[in-house]
DNA sequence: GTCTATAACTGGATAGAC
DNA sequence: GTCTATCCAGTTATAGAC
């Protein structure tokens, strides 16, 4: 069982070799997260990496023994990354607002780190975030490794958005991150459905745009469903 | 090419027999359904739909000739009762509605036909409604595919809101009915990390649940961003 | 319409040379 | 670490008997 870098140096080798290595297996990566996310876990072959990777289909199964393992690298490379930005984001913003905490900070803080990446362009990121996207939705095994590799930071939010709505049930809450949660993951997949849907009035890969409206309709929403105001119905 | 059912009775033939064939296509059609929309496309192999139908993989091909056309079948099937179902939830809201008009009233309009066949408790239909979620997060095929099927009834829903917020733009109508539909497809495919992340307080299966805070929630999102009330942030 | 048999091929995975 | 060669289980799809 060849695993995977575990012992970093191999004793006495020369430097270059770890360091083309390491090259390799981010390649290889980067190549599988690309496809991944466009043809899900089965719509891709282990020798399809390989070819687009320019790498030896074996190579694949050096580094990361099976397909599924293979897979679990991509979705797990990123998660902590981007776990740690998120959670550093709405520190920040809990910091600085102090007692003038918003649901519209708190959700802007929570988004900010994803849809940034996506703004800059970084297609390594955007091609995740339709993996993301894929994950989220998948009945069978999806929810579980959503579960595995988010919830704590998702807690992190649901506290920060507590404490603006404090009289707020954990039921109520919880729904409400759901359906964010599920506009999110839409718009990380960019289709191109919503292009054609308006015409060429939306335009899928304008995360600017996506972020201006949904911090504040995903903030009315929360403050709807969670806050027994005077509205009726 | 033995194109499935096109013309209904072969001529003299006992009605039984074509019974039987409409019968054997449907159960084909359900358990396909059922596989597909646990485990996508490329997941499903048709042998796996033969055996779970009790039925000779070689009678899949008989009738829908490959497997991506046995998938556009499941899809298409129940995509024109829906379609159908909203439009006239959406036309009799709208009749009765008259002058008050509201957009918790279109949501809800545009919302129950879908909802309620969860509700119910239709396996069948809930698998179909996974499927979708599938599709509405898949990068490559599943815009078009929604595009293809879904888009005139949702430009009908978009009428209707326009109605009751008549200086709303398109380009933010359009958005917010994508949130909506983030929101939706992923409360569809019940993928059980909501019950997870909220320790049991919520369930995903029960759309009742959802069908409540949905509405609400979504309705205070789009008058949010569309209406240029006096809310500045 | 249904089933058997099989063609023709692709998949993941590994052994072993370099 | 990398590549060649290969195994073999499992794939879609079809031809043809019943």
């Amino acid at each position: 069982m060849p695993r995977a870098a575990n012992k970093a140096a191999p004793r006495g080798r020369p430097v270059r070799r770890l360091a083309e290595a390491v090259e390799t297996r981010g390649l290889i990566l980067d190549h599988a997260e690309a496809l991944f996310a466009r043809h899900g876990l089965h719509g891709v072959t282990v020798r399809e990496v390989g070819s687009s990777a320019g790498v030896d289909p074996a190579l694949v199964h050096y580094y990361f023994e099976t397909k599924k393992g293979l897979f679990d690298a991509v979705f797990e490379r990123r998660a902590e990354v981007l776990n740690a930005e998120r959670i550093s984001s709405m520190d920040a913003y809990a910091l600085a607002a102090g007692e003038r905490i918003s649901a519209e900070g708190c959700i802007e803080a929570f988004l900010e780190p994803i849809l940034r990446h996506s703004i800059q362009g970084d297609e390594r990121w955007k091609n995740y975030f339709r993996l993301l996207a894929l994950v989220n939705n998948s009945p069978d095994w999806g929810g579980r490794m959503m579960t595995r590799h988010f919830d704590p930071v998702i807690r992190r939010l649901i506290d920060l958005l507590r404490r603006c709505m404090p009289q707020a049930s954990d039921v109520d809450l919880y729904w409400c991150y759901h359906f964010l949660s599920g506009a999110l993951t839409l718009s990380l997949s960019e289709t191109g459905r919503i292009d054609r849907l308006s015409a060429g009035a939306c335009v899928s890969a304008d995360m600017e745009a996506i972020l201006r409206r949904m911090v504040p309709f995903i903030a009315a929403g929360f403050r709807r469903v969670c806050q027994p105001g005077p509205q009726a119905t």
